[in-house]
DNA sequence: GGATCATC
DNA sequence: GATGATCC
């Protein structure tokens, strides 16, 4: 038997032996050097990807550890690119980022090219492509045909003055890999996006099935206040200027619920009011930004709105906010969101705002009698100072 | 495949 | 000099 016949659980049996012994005396038992280029990484950790294969030779039936061989592209790295194993080029692609402030630094980091002194909006088009699609629950995953004809339009269609009409996917998402952004299915071999022939045949010849890397495309689907997040630091990155509403409508990120959880599970939390604080800052800032010199008129954006919907559902615990009620709401909804209904006290066309401190939580009931009942005028200055108090007393640590 | 542009 | 892009 020879290399290319090594297993899966071969390979895992070899991992975890590196995993007891420790990087260097695991590399010194067998004979090998720190890996120069290629990485294997599995479960966040990454290992030497030469020397694992070598030694899942030995855990076959009757083999032995093999030292001699070759390690890069077309043998080893192969061999375990086709068991399904993520290999990392430490020459080219960055580490994929797991947490939602590494993925945040990292698209703060993103190089932009530009176009009359503006970023051009590719790498934005596409991120914000797949984050609404992972948002939707559709495959991580796409074959390359697809992903072309689904950004060709938008990428088309969304561009700065005097960025070309050539709606070309491969350059964003060439960069997006190198950044650690995108995953090319353990791809090791793509080109920069530099040139134009070398990028347009690399694409050409390989179709590569591509989209967002598994620990993006988890919280992009699944933490509302992680795709809020990726959403700003995408704004903030690419879009600054750029009126981004209808290009966000048309990727299916610009409605209230835009910031819900898939389930409710992703809602827990065990610092709520920590929590509450984040999800007001974050509102805050999409106020600052969307009120800002930019926008001639207020607009009630809707992902601020659900943001700080979100917000004050955490704060209501479950219950009504009108004090004179406090009852639970009557049931939670297919997410695990509680039933109430989140009121602007003033409502938006008579100044009021999208922030929590004008906002309160109201079971169906409360809502009708502050809407339409006669009582209305007396109950609304006590909800508005209720909505106050609570907010004061949940950004107060104690 | 090369030339060019504008950053980092 | 490398990188993201475009044009020829």
């Amino acid at each position: 038997m020879a290399l290319p016949d090594i297993t899966r659980e071969a390979v895992l049996a070899a991992i975890a032996e590196c995993d007891r012994m420790g990087r260097d005396a695991f590399l010194d038992k067998y004979g090998f050097r720190r890996a120069l280029r290629y990485r294997l990484r599995y479960n966040g950790t990454l290992y030497d990807s030469k020397a694992i294969a070598g030694v899942a030779h030995g855990y076959l039936p009757g083999e032995s550890p093999l030292r001699d061989f070759s390690g890069g592209i077309g043998h080893a790295v192969t061999a375990l690119q086709r068991l399904g194993f993520e290999v990392i080029d430490e020459h080219t692609a960055r580490p994929t980022p797991q947490t939602i402030d590494e993925v945040v630094a990292t698209i703060g980091d993103l190089q932009r090219a530009l176009v009359a002194s503006k970023p051009m909006l590719k790498q934005a088009v596409v991120l914000l492509w797949a984050i609404g699609r992972a948002r939707a629950g559709e495959d991580r995953l796409l074959n390359w045909a697809d992903t072309v004809a689904a950004l060709t339009p938008l990428l088309d269609e969304h561009r700065r003055d005097g960025e070309r009409r050539q709606g070309r996917s491969d350059y964003p998402i060439a960069a997006l890999h190198h950044a650690g952004l995108w995953d090319l299915r353990g791809r090791t071999d793509v080109p920069r996006a530099h040139g134009d022939s070398a990028v347009k045949g690399w694409f050409a010849e390989h179709t590569p099935d591509g989209g967002l890397p598994q620990s993006v495309y988890t919280l992009a689907r699944r933490d509302g206040i992680a795709r809020i997040r990726l959403i700003e630091a995408i704004t903030a990155r690419f879009l600054d200027d750029y009126d981004e509403r209808e290009l966000l409508t048309a990727v299916g990120l610009y409605d209230k619920d835009v910031a819900s959880d898939e389930d409710a599970v992703g809602n827990a939390t065990d610092d709520p009011k920590a929590e509450y604080a984040r999800r007001c800052e974050l509102v805050a800032h999409r106020e600052a930004r969307t009120n800002g010199q930019r926008r001639t008129r207020t607009v009630n954006d809707p992902i601020r709105n659900g943001l700080a919907r979100s917000a004050v559902l955490l704060r209501s615990e479950g219950r009504c906010e009108n004090p004179k009620c406090a009852q639970p709401a009557p049931d939670i909804n297919d997410r695990g969101e509680p039933l109430l209904e989140v009121d602007h006290i003033v409502q938006l066309s008579d100044g009021g705002r999208d922030l929590p401190l004008q906002m309160i939580a109201l079971c169906p009931n409360c809502h009708r009698v502050k809407t339409y009942g006669r009582t209305r005028h007396q109950l609304i200055p006590v909800l508005t100072q209720t909505a106050r108090d609570l907010h004061d007393q949940w950004l107060t640590t104690d």
